[in-house]
RNA sequence: GGAAGGAUGGCAGAGCGGACUAAUGCGACGGUCUUGAAAACCGUUGGGCCUUCACGGGUCCCGGGGGUUCGAAUCCCCCUCCUUCCGCCA
C-alpha cells in the first residue's frame, strides 16, 4: 500500500510511478479526492466531538451539584450535537473505508533502478552463468517427464488421477530428490535465517497484507467453509509474522526462511505450459525473506539474489539473472530479480526465483513498523523476499542436465548426502 | 463440539455510568547523591490520525464490531482469542 501522505505531496511522482508500469495515473486524482474528504470531515467529526465532551462533563457536575434543570437543558442541547457526530462519524467511516479499498488495489511504485518497459520483452539480462547452448548432448535433450516416467521418479499420470491436472507425484528416489533439495537450500541459509515452519492455510488479513487479495483472488485456493487461503508462497506467512509489531532498530534486519507447500490455481493458464513440472498447482518451495530498516534494503536485496543464485550454480545449473522492466513487475515489488534455470531437455529457461524487494509497500499493508535509531516515534520497515530453492523447475533442470547417455541420471554431489549416499538415480 | 470464567498501558494489577486527562506496583530511561556501584530520592515512560516551520494543540485507542446514554473501560448484543472442565482425536 502506498504512503497517502506520499501521494497528497508528490502526486507526479505516483502518476509517473503507476505510468511506467502501464498502469492508468487517473487513480491517483481518485484518491486525492477521497483523502481530502476524510481529513475534512475528519476535522469537522473530532471539533463536534470535542463539544459533545466538554457539555457532557459540564452536565455532570451540574447533577452532582444538585442544579437539576440547568443539567436537563445541557442535555437537550449535547442530544442535538450527538446526532450530528453521529452522522459526520458514519461519513468519516464511508470515506474511509473507499479510500483504503481504492489504495490496496494501487500496486507499488517501480524503484527508478528498475529498468523502462511494459512487457517481458522489455526485462535486462543482466547475465548468465555456465550456459553454452552448444554444449549439451543429445541424451539431454530429453524431457522431464519422459525422464521422470522412464526412471519411474515422477507419476503425472496417478496424481492427475486423485486431483487433476497440474498435479504431480513424485516416487522413489524422485521423492527424495525434493527433500533432498530443500534440505539443502535449509542448511545453506541456517547461518542467518531463523527456520520457521508456518501454517499454509491463512486468514484473508494475511493474504491482503502481501498484496495477494483483494486483487489476485482468481489466483489463490479458497477453502470457503472456514474462510481459509492456501498460501501461494511462504512470503505470505513469514511476512504477516510479525504483524502489528514494533522492531527495535538493533533487531533489524531480521532474516526468516521456510520450507512450505505453495498453492496456486494458476486461473487463465490452462493448456499453457503444462507439461510436466512447468507449471503446477502444488509444490515445494524454500523462500527466504528479510525485514529490513531502508536503509539496509539494498544490501539485503543483493544478500538474497547471491543466496539464491548460489545454490543453482553450486548445483551445476546454466541460468541466468534478469532485472524484471517496470511493467512486468509483481504488483507489490519495486523491483525484481528472476532466476531462470536452463532446462535443456525443454530448451527453455524457467523462472525458478523472484527476488524482490517491497519497499515499505507490504510492510505498510501488514503493520510491520521499526523505531529508527536517530529518530523518533516509528517507521515502516521494508521487506525483501526471494525462493532460496523452488523445488519443480530445479529438479527438471537437474535430471536434465545430468541425464547420462545411458538415461540414468548423476547425482550432482552436493545432492548425494542429501540422498543417502546416492550417485545415480535410476 | 458442550459448560464456566476471563481479555485494561512493556509486565503485574485496580477501576464496574460523570476530574479515567486510567490508580498503584514492577521494569526501563534520565537526574541528585557516590571514588564507583547499590540503595534512597526526584522526574520521564505507548500507538494512530489531523493540525503546526517548530513549541504545541485537537481527537481516537481499556480484545474486535454494533447498541443504550447528554456522557461508556464500566450497561446490553454479536464475534474472536485465552484459561479450566467435559467429549472427540492424530
Amino acid at each position: 500500500m502506498l504512503d497517502v501522505r506520499l501521494i497528497r505531496s508528490e502526486p507526479d511522482t505516483v502518476r509517473a510511478g503507476l505510468a511506467r508500469r502501464g498502469d492508468d495515473p487517473a487513480a491517483v486524482d481518485e484518491l486525492l479526492h477521497l483523502d481530502e474528504q476524510v481529513r475534512v470531515l475528519t476535522a469537522r467529526r473530532d471539533s463536534v466531538r470535542a463539544e459533545v465532551r466538554s457539555i457532557s462533563n459540564q452536565v455532570g457536575t451540574l447533577f452532582r451539584e444538585q442544579r437539576q434543570e440547568e443539567a436537563t437543558a445541557l442535555q437537550e442541547e449535547s442530544r442535538a450535537l450527538g446526532a450530528e457526530e453521529r452522522d459526520l462519524d458514519a461519513q468519516v467511516e464511508s470515506n474511509a473505508t473507499a479510500l483504503r479499498e481504492r489504495l490496496l488495489r494501487v500496486p507499488n511504485l517501480p524503484s527508478p533502478d528498475a529498468p523502462d518497459g511494459l512487457t517481458e520483452d522489455d526485462n535486462v539480462v543482466v547475465r548468465h552463468e555456465n550456459f553454452d547452448p552448444d554444449s549439451y548432448a543429445e541424451h539431454q535433450r530429453v524431457p522431464h517427464w519422459e525422464i521422470g516416467e522412464q526412471l519411474g521418479i515422477l507419476d503425472v499420470e496417478r496424481a492427475v488421477k486423485l486431483s487433476g491436472s497440474m498435479f504431480v507425484m513424485y516416487r522413489g528416489l524422485g521423492a527424495a530428490l525434493v527433500r533432498a533439495l530443500c534440505q539443502l537450500a535449509l542448511d545453506r541459509n541456517a547461518d542467518l535465517y531463523e527456520e520457521v515452519r508456518p501454517p499454509t492455510l491463512v486468514k484473508t488479513e494475511t493474504m491482503v497484507s502481501t498484496g495477494h487479495l483483494p486483487k489476485f483472488a482468481d489466483e489463490a485456493y479458497h477453502a470457503e467453509r472456514d474462510d481459509l487461503w492456501a498460501i501461494p508462497t511462504a512470503e505470505v506467512p513469514l511476512t504477516s509474522l510479525g504483524r502489528d509489531e514494533i522492531f527495535a532498530a538493533d533487531e533489524l534486519p531480521r532474516r526468516f526462511m521456510a520450507h512450505t507447500s505453495c498453492f496456486r490455481r494458476e486461473a487463465g493458464s490452462a493448456g499453457k505450459d503444462t507439461r510436466g513440472l512447468l507449471r503446477v498447482h502444488e509444490f515445494d518451495k524454500v523462500e527466504i525473506l528479510a525485514y529490513a530498516a531502508p536503509e539496509q534494503a539494498p544490501d539485503l536485496h543483493a544478500e538474497i539474489l547471491a543466496r539464491a543464485e548460489g545454490i543453482i550454480a553450486e548445483l551445476g545449473l546454466a541460468y541466468r539473472v534478469l532485472d524484471l522492466c517496470a511493467g512486468d513487475l509483481g504488483a507489490s515489488s519495486a523491483r525484481t530479480f528472476d532466476i531462470e534455470v536452463f532446462a535443456p531437455g525443454v530448451d527453455r529457461f524457467l523462472e525458478c526465483s523472484s527476488v524482490s524487494w517491497f519497499s515499505d509497500y507490504q510492510a505498510r499493508r501488514a503493520n510491520l513498523r521499526y523505531r529508527p535509531a536517530d529518530g523518533k516515534g516509528t517507521a515502516v520497515l521494508n521487506t525483501l523476499n526471494g525462493s532460496a530453492l523452488a523445488v519443480p523447475r530445479v529438479w527438471a533442470a537437474l535430471v536434465e542436465t545430468y541425464r547420462r547417455p545411458d538415461g540414468k541420471v548423476d547425482v550432482p554431489e552436493l545432492l548425494q548426502p542429501y540422498l543417502r549416499g546416492n550417485t545415480v538415480i535410476g
